[in-house]
DNA sequence: TTGAAAGCGCTAACAT
DNA sequence: ATGTTAGCGCTTTCAA
């Protein structure tokens, strides 16, 4: 039952094990009769191909790894702040791959290490992955991806910065996201809106600066001085931030902070010095993390589409699952593009005068 | 370079495969002089071994899976409520795992399919793990189990209500954590004390209940009727229950849920109905999830040690890697026990009378 | 203490 | 359109 192989299949249907596997793999030249003798042999003898005789056959396994960096995820688990992110990715990868009869694992890489282009190799060389999964920043990491062009392995990259064209592109439109918040904030009556950045290093946080910056413009709003703040997308620079603001005696109306952690400090701090929100500040954030919807306020943000993100890449890294669904939007880069969504909740509000 | 195979190390190490073989799995028998031959070898050819070959060869292969229910990963999903759980209980894995050569497989199953024998041993057959990692409720699923043991699959059961002897066994004591939780709120002043259980589904539920009510009899203090409410995990319950209990206008000066989710549907309730925290109402919760810290005021409640229970897991079903740390403790039913913390913060303070 | 040889269950060339 | 055969890189007998 369990111990079912190739072999018995290939006895049970009066086929040959080649013809079997040209069945299973769904590959040409074999006649309708012969495939429904296969099936259904497959079927009553309860057989599965042997995931490690395949990666051991074969050019791959049929494993996507999602790379998953080392340092970010231990310092995110210390920190108690969790990891959304990564659970949100595994979900948009695992309802893809059990489609294809393939596999997630998931892999600790540090991209800090002197080591990093040996163990990268190691891994591969001893894993032999279908697909890797690249999260920011290693999507951009050069050992990285030199290292996996060297191996040859294929990989997908999310919300990858530069040269698009390698590998294949996952991304959302940062920037566009970042303008619809900004609007949404103007369209409330908002005028003073102060920005918090997210690290430099991620090229998300550029994006999202880009988007507030013109959505200003093109409403005719000035970027008033020392209002865009420096932060790192954690709770902390949020408090620090909105401290800097009410210090210096900001007249803002609103606050857009780049990601839900930092809005989250925003909201705290401002608190603490009296400020109601959205009453006397709005705030806004972006990602959706669980936190944003048990705020209190709830937390205006953008529903960054990580699931779908890693959905897609999965898909982009199965041969023959491309577009089995509706095709993904295409960036101008040559990004598949998921779309995003701006939630309003109760964190933004009127300006009242 | 990554092509190094076993071959190639016996060849530039002067052994035979099999010495190589033995020296990489441990194995007895080899002379010092030998063994450091091969693993100057498999150092300066960067040899790892090839995963598939080693799970054909084999009787298992070399990785862990993590069975993860798909419906209840969905929900959480979709409800945006995140999924700390299973991230931290991948950390724990993960830092075991790397150790010794093995990697981390993640699986959804469904554990209310009629399918679930078939998919779950399809599953085994395909993947042959070397252990199988399971979180509640399918830790005290009878047909999971039954599959896995009739596929001879080693598993660890994380938090298991029966038959404590089968598999390994991990798990905190839950009843002792609620305990001290209870006798925490009892020792600010407290003496009127709500509870909101999870659901029953779960065997936590029941034992934080019991905890609950062990500490109030421990200290003489009677439970007022009515001041158990059911819960089931949720934002939505908790916000249930508080209105229960305002309604019935119970005279309660502390609220203590049975997660983290629950209370912070109490906490939003309280403060809707004009309730302070604590001044007017503590308000304590259970697992410590990241909401806790960043609520506001930010949650009292027992760190749930998931990581560390998914490491004692991982540990127990990798041969050889048992005692290499300082040896957990163990529960009578013969669970291995990792300790769980009371994480005191600002929603619980002195009764004000 | 060491080694030779036989598979594990597939895929991939190469027939037919 | 179908089948034969030779590996893939290990672990596992079994010998020496």
């Amino acid at each position: 039952m369990s111990g079912a192989t190739i072999y018995d299949v290939a006895a049970a249907s009066g086929a040959s094990i080649k013809s079997v596997s040209r069945v299973l793999n769904g590959e040409a030249n074999v006649s309708t009769a012969l495939r429904e003798r296969v099936l259904a042999a497959v079927e009553s003898l309860g057989y599965r191909r042997n995931m490690s005789a395949r990666g051991l056959a074969g050019a791959t396994s049929s494993i996507i790894a999602a790379l998953v960096d080392a340092q970010l995820t231990i310092e995110h688990w210390r920190s108690g702040r969790g990891n959304d992110y990564l659970s949100r990715l595994e979900m948009g990868v695992l309802m893809e791959v059990r489609r294809a009869d393939h596999h997630l694992m998931v892999e600790l890489i540090d991209h800090a290490s002197p080591n990093l282009r040996r163990d990268l190799s190691a891994l591969l060389a001893s894993v032999r992955p279908r697909g890797v999964i690249l999260t920011p920043p290693n999507s951009d990491h050069p050992i990285v991806l030199e290292t996996l062009e060297e191996a040859g392995v294929a990989y997908a990259r999310i919300g990858p910065e530069r040269n698009l064209s390698q590998g294949v592109c996952v991304a959302m439109d940062e920037r566009q996201a970042a303008f619809d918040m900004t609007k949404h904030l103007i369209e409330l009556g908002h005028r003073r809106i102060g920005f918090v950045t997210g690290p430099i290093a991620y090229a998300a946080s550029q994006r999202r600066l880009e988007g507030f910056r013109n959505a200003m413009a093109d409403h005719g709003l000035p970027i008033m001085e020392g209002s865009v703040a420096q932060g790192d997308f954690t709770f902390q620079s949020g408090l620090a931030a909105i401290a800097g603001f009410l210090d210096r005696n900001l007249p803002l109306t609103a606050v857009f902070a780049s990601n839900d952690d930092t809005a989250l400090g925003v909201l705290q701090g401002a608190a603490a010095r009296g400020l109601r929100t959205p009453q006397d500040l709005s705030i806004a954030g972006f990602d959706d993390t669980p936190g944003a919807m048990f705020a209190t306020p709830s937390l205006t943000t953008i529903r960054q589409p990580v699931t779908e993100m890693a959905a897609l890449a999965a898909r982009g890294l199965i041969p023959g699952y491309q577009d089995k669904d509706a095709p993904a939007s295409v960036s101008p880069g040559g990004c598949l593009l998921a779309p995003y969504a701006l939630v309003v909740r109760n964190s933004t509000g009127a300006v009242t005068p």
